[in-house]
Formats: structure tokens, sequence, C-alpha cells
DNA sequence: CAGAGACTCGAGGAG
DNA sequence: CGAGTCTCTG
């Protein structure tokens, strides 16, 4: 280990070394923020201070804890599975495990995502004859999910808003909710927060054994944390006091989710000893790129104020583009991918495309597939949201989970096998009247029942009986190719004239090499498998040793590094975003998104932005985002100076040397395509053009077209 | 009960 | 414009 401190600069090993209490490192981006993490863990493991299981760190995503533990084991020379290296949510389903019983939930509980949550909240709105005109339920959701980030009961909730007419409406809804939530033994993501930290609060015994076996609290991302999150890394650090939160005010990004950047200051507060480090060496990006995002941030008046500098080479200028349309964008990224990869080396998963919004994804997807450059999206409509493999977990999930009413509604009739509305009204009418889960109601129905209906549910639970075998016999990975054998919905997909049906097939294959794989992992349980799941992103099945572009969101770029990165769609209305314009408070969070962006590049930034585009169809004009006048011109380099450029002059944007190097040719035969080459004193031209190669012209009369 | 076609609404971001 | 939901008909 002592060697491995060489390693570190003078404020990296500080951070590392510092014993005296709770410990606050302000770290920029590409400060070394998961070295300190990583480094301290092992250096607290190596010299003995702990054992790891004494040892609790906490992401926000599951890459960047898996690889955390990943880094720890290597630098200890082995794995160490007693150390927590966990996302709050997974640490609080793990927790809850355990303890489920003490807050009245079955150790099986259920974890639903958003499209459940979705659901069921329109359910409940519909029993209560809540108009979804005045009340929709996304809105309604927005504000449970507020409440219980503010950690407040539905009655707690009612009482605060005595007399406010919408919140009325919602503490009905909230109540109703967790009612049927807590009926179908199922939690919400928010929920796994809620129930931990009421455990902690009304079981103190656990909490002690919590808080007692946790002597050293590490927390990553802490400008990320929200309320009901800093209130349950408090409390397990109360006791020892060795509590090491590490992050980045200016990297806040989800405010909207209730993240509170003012966490920063009242740890100062909750632990006045707090010994403060600023990490403000950045060792991944050129200086170009670093030059160019500080000067962006420190146009933000909410900070901590930090200097973020770094001893690299300039690089290259952040190159600067501006597009006719969305089309065009998607086609120049195209384009100079293709460039970098054909003549400087470059490999497809190098790069990153990075967009305010998941709507911007189509352009360039379209765009690629044109071009045949391989990509994956991550994020827009997630691979576990997809309908099919939404479908099969639920199966799974009926098996593993008698109560889970929810996942029964939801495969009684799928694939169509003659169990409709009015078998599923009888059967949960029979429920409520009961009181008993919809699954044990199902049962009794089938008896009851007039000949073919009962036939068909007595025919359906047979086959979840079999099938409930097979997850005895063969665990996961073989229940799962139970489910989609037996149950008839591969079939379906086989014999379906559903165009999208071959990708859902390839889907479900995917599934089943997810199940295959966790059982080599951590064995066959269901419930765990199921758990990850559920906490699981497709952010998470991002294989790194697959030669893609990465396309995503800026949210989810956070954390990540790429060589070459793609801003697009810098306009006012769209970065920042439209619903951000009227409030500073909340323009500065596009900021910072914005300069996320930029700081995930280590050698090429380029930002691109259109002059129109098609939103729903129609096309709308925008302006330039502000963003890009507020980055110093000496770092810039515009490859195609336009008029309407929101910088006064444009000269000092043509770069050095010709103008016409650069620009953007259109043959009819190469298609598009950029000179890279002006020779001959400006007679000829040397023309790049993707996937075609270099070709020469005479500047008088090449059959180009100027774009 | 299932499938086709009309209709509506959305796209701000994530565990 | 496109996905998901609703309604109508066979």
């Amino acid at each position: 280990m002592p060697v491995l401190l060489k390693e570190l600069n003078e404020a990296q090993r500080e951070a590392v070394q510092y014993r005296g209490g709770p410990l606050l490192v302000l770290a920029g981006a590409g400060s070394g923020k998961t070295r300190v993490v990583t480094y301290r863990i092992a250096h607290l493991l190596a010299r003995g201070e702990a054992k790891p299981w004494n040892i609790l760190a906490v992401t926000f995503t599951n890459k960047a804890a898996r690889e955390m533990k990943e880094r720890v084991w290597t630098l200890l020379g082995r794995s160490e599975p007693e150390l927590w290296v966990s996302t709050f949510h997974s640490m609080c389903a793990r927790i809850l495990r355990g303890h489920a019983h003490l807050v009245n939930y079955p150790r099986e509980f259920s974890i639903l995502d958003q499209g459940d949550q979705q659901s069921l909240a329109r359910e409940c709105c519909r029993e209560m004859n809540l108009d979804t005109e005045r009340f929709p339920v996304g809105l309604l959701l927005q504000h449970i999910s507020n409440a219980k980030q503010a950690f407040l009961s539905p009655q707690q909730y009612r009482v605060s808003w005595e007399g406010d007419y919408f919140k009325e409406k919602v503490a009905g809804l909230y109540e109703k909710y967790q009612q049927r939530l807590k009926k179908a033994s199922a939690m919400d993501f928010d929920d796994l927060l809620f129930w931990v930290l009421t455990l902690f609060l009304e079981h103190p015994q656990v909490l002690d054994f919590y808080s007692g076996r946790w002597t050293h609290v590490l927390v990553d991302e802490f400008q990320d944390t929200n309320q009901i999150q800093y209130r349950i890394v408090k409390a397990l650090a109360e006791k020892h006091r060795q509590i090491c939160a590490v992050g980045d005010d200016d990297q806040s990004i989800y405010s909207w989710r209730g993240a509170d950047p003012k966490n920063i200051l009242r740890f100062d507060e909750d632990f006045p000893e707090v010994k403060v480090i600023r990490l403000e060496q950045n060792y991944r990006s050129t200086s170009n790129i670093i030059e160019a995002a500080s000067s962006l941030i420190r146009q933000n008046l909410m900070r901590r104020g930090k200097q973020l500098w770094t001893a690299n080479e300039p690089g290259d200028p952040v190159c600067v583009y501006m597009a006719e349309d969305e089309r065009e964008e998607a086609r120049f990224v195209a384009a100079e991918i293709r460039h970098l990869v054909l003549r400087e080396g470059f490999r497809p998963s190098d790069f990153a495309v990075f967009y305010r919004t998941h709507a911007q994804s189509r352009a360039l997807e379209e765009e690629f597939l044109d071009s045949r450059i391989l990509f994956a999206i991550y994020g827009a409509v997630g691979f576990y949201e997809r309908r099919e493999i939404k479908d099969v977990l639920a199966y799974l999930r009926a098996l593993v989970y008698p109560h889970d009413d929810l996942s029964w509604k939801r495969i009684l009739n799928v694939p169509k096998r003659g169990i409709g509305p009015k078998t599923l009204k009888a059967a949960e009418a029979l429920a409520a009247r009961e009181e008993i889960p919809l699954s044990k109601a199902l049962e009794l129905a089938a008896h009851e029942l007039p000949k073919k209906a009962g036939l068909n549910l007595r025919e359906f639970l047979r086959l979840m009986e079999n099938l409930k075998e097979k997850l005895q016999e063969q665990g996961v990975a073989g229940a799962l190719r139970g489910i989609l054998e037996q149950s008839g919905y591969l079939y379906e997909l086989q014999t379906s004239s559903d165009p999208t049906s071959g990708q859902r097939e390839e889907n479900l294959e995917e599934l089943l090499n997810i199940a295959a794989e966790y059982e080599a992992e951590e064995g066959g349980d269901p419930v765990g498998f199921l758990e990850r799941v559920a906490l699981f992103t497709d952010l998470d099945l991002k294989d790194p040793g697959e030669d893609k572009v990465s396309l995503m969101t800026l949210h989810s770029a956070k954390g990540l590094e790429f060589p070459v990165v793609f801003l697009v769609g810098l306009e006012e209305g769209i970065l920042p975003h439209r619903s951000s314009l009227k409030d500073p408070e909340a323009l500065e969070e596009e900021r910072r998104l914005c300069y996320v962006g930029m700081t995930r590049a280590r050698k090429k930034l380029y930002l691109c932005c259109a002059k129109k585009r098609r939103v729903w169809g129609v096309f709308q004009s925008l302006a330039v985002s502000r963003f890009l006048s507020e980055l110093p011109r000496e770092n810039l380099e515009a490859l195609m100076p336009e008029p309407g450029w929101p910088t006064e002059g444009r000269s000092h944007l043509a770069g050095q040397g010709s103008p016409l190097k650069g620009r953007w040719v259109r043959h009819a035969v190469f298609g598009v395509g950029t000179v890279i080459a002006v020779e001959g004193g400006g007679s000829r031209l040397l023309v790049h053009f993707p996937g075609v190669g270099e070709k020469r012209f005479l500047t008088e009369e090449a059959p180009l077209q100027w774009l």
C-alpha cells in the first residue's frame, strides 16, 4: 500500500489517509474522485484499521458500485465479498430483506418500476373517480414521490397540506396507493428508502446493529443525495463519525429527483468537525476542454467555488458545428466518426454522443443505421421496460411472490388464453371480499366459474404449478426457459406477423443470458435475481468489450469518460431545456449539465447545434444556446462558420490555414465529405468522403456542392 | 373475446 | 410524427 500512495497527488493522499473524523472531499470532474474512494477503502483494509464488513460505500449507479468493488479488489489482490459497495437502493433492498417484517412487509416483497407504478396509480385513480384530465397520474405520482423523499407518510402529508385542494387529492391517492402496494407486497423505489429510514427510527436496535458494524461510511456523488438518503447516511454514521463524503457541487444535476446540493452545506452543520479537502487537478482532459468547461461553469453564481486545472496538453480546440437541422447534425456526427475511425485510428467505442432528451436520439439512430456505424443507445426504452421482458419477468414474479397481484394480473391472459376481463373481475371481487391475494382467489374461482372460463383458468393454474416446480428444480434460467416454451409466449412471437417480433425474441434470449450469468455468479435464488433486475438499468448492461458508439442522455453520462465526445442540440429550448428558461436556479442546473457533458471528453470535444429541428413532426427554428457563447473563443474552432453565429466577427473561428479546410461538400456519387487539404496554392482540393476515401479535385471545376 | 382502426397525447431526467 | 389506449365490430 505505501507503494500505491505514490500514485496519488498530495490532496488525494491526504483524503486517503485522513482519519480525524468526518471528511468532505470536493472533487472536480476528472480529478481522481473514484481513485480516492477506492484507495481509501484499500488503505483501511491493508493497514488493518477495518475489516471488510466494517465498511459501507454507497454510490448512485450500479455501474459505479461494480467498478468501485472491482478496483478495490484489484488493489487488494483478492476479492472481498463482505465489503458492502452498493447503490442506495440496493443497500436498502438488502437491509429490508432481513427486517421487512418489522415494517409489516414479507421478506418476499417485490419492487415496482415506473411503468408498474403508473398502472397501479391509474387504477387507484379510477377507483377514486379522480378526474385524470385535471389530475394527470404522472403529476400526482411526482408529488407522492416528493412526499416520500421528504419522509412524509400519507397522514402527515394530508395534515401538512390541509386546505389545499390539489394536495388533498394527492393525499387521497397517496393513501390508497400505499394500501394497494402493501396488499400486493410491493414497494416502489422511494419506498425502499422510506421503509429503511422508518425501520431505523422505529427499531433502534436495527440501526444499532448496522451503525455498529459499519465503522466507516463512504458516500460517492454526495451532491446527488436527497433528504431521505442523507438522513439514512447520517443515521448510519453518527456513531463512529468516520464518514467520507465525496462530491462536486458543479455536477449536481438531479434536483428534480429531490437531490439537494445544500446537503453539502448541511454536512458542515451536522458534522461541525468536518475536514474539507479539494481536488482540483484534472487528469482526464486536454487543457482546451478544461478551460472551455471551466469558463462555462464560472457563469454559475451558486457554487462553492473550485478552480479546476490541468497539466495536460492543450490538444485540439473544442470543435463547434452548426447544422441545418437535426438530420444534418446527425450526418455530421456520423461522418466525423467515420473520418476519425478511418484516418486517425479511433475505434467506435471511443465515441459518445450526448443529448438533453431521449427524443433526440432518433435522428442519430437512423443516420447511424444508414452509415453502418455500430451503436448502443442507453436508457431510451430501457431493456427491462420492454413489454416482452416485463411479461416474462411477471411470470417469474408471480411464481416467487404469490401475493404479487399486479404480476398475476399482467400474465393472466398473456398470451391470450381466454381468460378475459369478466373472469378477472370475478376473481378480483372475490379477492377483495375475502381479503386474499389474487392468486388465491383465482384458485377458488377456477372451481366455481362456468365451463369454459373455469377450464381455461384451471389450465393456467396448472401451468403455473408446473413452472413453480421447474423453478425449484432448475433455478431461474431454467424457469425462464420453461415460461417461454410452456406458456406459449415464444410460440406466439414466432408465429406473429408483427415486424418487431424478431427483435423481441432476441431480447428474451438476452434475458436468458443475463439469468444464466446471474446463476453462475450468485446461484439460482430467484429473489436475488428479481431484485437485481428491478434495480438495474440498461446502463448497467453496457458491455465495455463491445466496440460500439454510445448514445445517451447527459444525465446518464455522469461518471463516464470517452476519448471523443459529441454534445448535440446546443440550442435555446433544448439545452438549456425550455422548462428551465424562466428559472435562474434551473438554468444553472442546465449549465451544470452541459459542464458534465463537456468534462466527459478526454481528447476531443464537439459541440453541435441545429438551426431548425422537428418537434412533434413540425420544424421549429431555435436560437443557438447561450452556453456556446459563454465559451472562450481561444479554445474553440468552428468547423463550418455560419452567418448568425452568436459571437461578433467570426474570422477567429475559421482557424489557421485556408478557410476552405474543414468545409463540407457534397458529391453526386461519393456523398458528403470534408475538405482535408488545400494544395497547389488553392488550385486543388483533397476531400475525404466517409466510407469512400480521399479524392482530389481541381478547385475551379470540382463537381462539388458547398454545404 | 380478439383484432382493427380511430383517437389522443406526448417528449425532461433515473434508481 | 409515433406509441399507447380506447372503442367498435365481427
